[in-house]
DNA sequence: CGGCACTTTAGAATTGTTCTAAATCTTGAC
DNA sequence: GTCAAGATTTAGAACAATTCTAAAGTGCCG
């Protein structure tokens, strides 16, 4: 749980963008916000519906683009479970997603410290684990 | 490369759509067909341009439903990768998949036999696990 | 100030998937 | 066999998620 003051995240922001040739504008800061203040893996729609509440003038579009322009920037992932919209998550920390089929909830899992062994030749860039299950709150058993 | 003959595919198939509910059709076989005799992840869509060839009249939502119905008899599985159009594959070995970021190929790969590590009360069913990478066809430094 | 590159915007367009209602096929009961 | 019940297929409409387009807005550098 470490905070970081609304300052550093500005300027967090502005650097991470900036590295990748791209400005901190008033929408990616509200996109970025609505990301990191619940932290429950929105659909583009979703965090649409949020950041619209502090910004009602934001479009659709934008919301696209500021996610896109964040995940470029290395300050988001993509989520991808089954079909359907795709989610976006501010931790940066190399984690896979687990998807409660009961509850639809999504949480957020360390991974093995231990790499994957790919066959010779293979260069992996980046993981993405989604595992499907049931989480304590709905396991019938417990 | 196990090959079985047609005769035990037909009963293979029959097999597994049965426990499920389901009768074996002309179509489910042709679209199962489609996935066997070329296993490079197709999307819906290719699955369908390829199952036609062979039964011109089927439909595009005929394949839809044969896959869903392969998928829910164990027989093929559903592969995401990002966003974009979900892909089949009748590999039902557990394995991950390897995106090659260059030329698009999807590779199936062997996963550590160790399970993966959850957090307590969590039970898995069932892994995706996507790796994003360079294959080494397209290794530039190869 | 003037120009250029980057952004945002609304809405249209596209893509992938699911739904609907009618026609067709199967299967089991008689 | 014949019939009804249920499963399946079909074409096309509907829908959802995403991307595209063209125009207007913004901000920075000289």
């Amino acid at each position: 749980m470490k905070a970081r003051s609304q300052h550093e995240d500005e300027q967090h922001l502005t650097e991470q963008l900036g590295a990748t040739g791209l400005r901190l504008t008033p929408q990616r800061q509200q996109v970025y916000d609505v990301l990191l203040h619940k932290r429950d893996h929105p659909t583009a729609e979703e965090v649409f519906m949020r950041a619209k509440k502090a910004m009602p003038d934001i479009s659709h579009a934008t919301v696209y683009n500021c996610l896109d322009a964040l995940v470029k920037s290395g300050l988001a992932r993509q989520v991808t479970l089954d079909r359907g919209a795709t989610r976006y998550c501010p931790n940066m920390h190399e984690h896979g997603h687990f998807h409660c089929d009961s509850c639809q909830t999504v949480f957020d899992v360390d991974l093995p410290a231990q790499a994957m062994p790919l066959p010779k030749g293979f260069k992996a860039d980046h993981f993405d684990i989604a595992i499907h299950g049931v989480c304590p709150n709905c396991d019938p058993q417990k």
